[in-house]
DNA sequence: GGTGTGATCGTA
DNA sequence: ACGATCACACCA
């Protein structure tokens, strides 16, 4: 029987918050049905110290969100059709912490992604990916700022502990030039839902 | 399996 | 102008 993780759980820095997110089943109940998956693969974004997250140039209308409370959900636009997810961490006074939700392996309401997702040929193509996954499981900008403490969105563990060891890596997309060296993404080894690397 | 390219638009 | 991406075409 799964539990609702609580803001206490939330209120950590993302690099410490990523990793244990692992494992743990993110929620939807949605009206078409609940829709639940395991989270596989993540990345944690750090604000002011960190160029590569939108929160790193300050506070705007856009990444508002990111400088609130832990445990809410940051979901933004890009490239002209997709929306991606992060869970809110916590962030000092003026700054932000959050972490990408990258991939997901479905657990519940299999059919209703499969629906939402029609290119996906197979069911390892459904959340394996950011916008694949928001879009399996029916978030967008609506969702933006929406809070995982109570309500129809959650992250839940069902006793299934995060990887002891698990596959780390520098993060998906961002310029390898620009100082990206950092190992911020973590995955779950072995697992086929994680998305590719490059 | 891999690489390359077009789609599409809010944000800064 | 470009992006915390994806799908599809094509080659292997």
């Amino acid at each position: 029987m799964a539990r609702r993780l609580t803001r206490a759980f939330f209120a950590r820095d993302s690099l410490e918050l990523a990793p244990i997110l692992l494992n743990k089943l993110l929620v939807h109940d949605d009206p078409e049905g609940r829709l639940v998956v395991r989270i596989v693969e993540v990345e944690a974004y750090r604000g002011s110290v960190d160029p590569g997250s939108h929160a790193y140039r300050g506070e705007t209308p856009r990444t508002a969100v990111m400088f609130g409370p832990p445990g809410r959900l940051y979901v933004y636009f890009t490239y002209g059709m997709h929306w991606c997810a992060n869970v809110i961490a916590f962030g000092a006074p003026g700054d932000a912490s959050a972490v990408l939700l990258r991939a997901g392996e479905p657990i519940e309401g299999v059919e209703v992604m499969r629906a939402r997702r029609p290119a996906a040929r197979r069911d390892r193509d459904l959340c394996s990916g950011p916008a694949r996954l928001t879009q399996a499981l029916g978030i967008g900008g609506a969702d933006n700022g929406a809070t995982l403490l109570n309500g129809p969105l959650g992250i839940f563990d069902d006793g299934v502990a995060p990887p002891r060891r698990p596959g780390r890596s520098t993060r998906v997309g961002l310029a390898p030039g620009k100082g990206e060296k950092s190992r911020w993404r973590w995955f779950v080894t072995g697992n086929e839902h994680v998305s590719r690397h490059r």
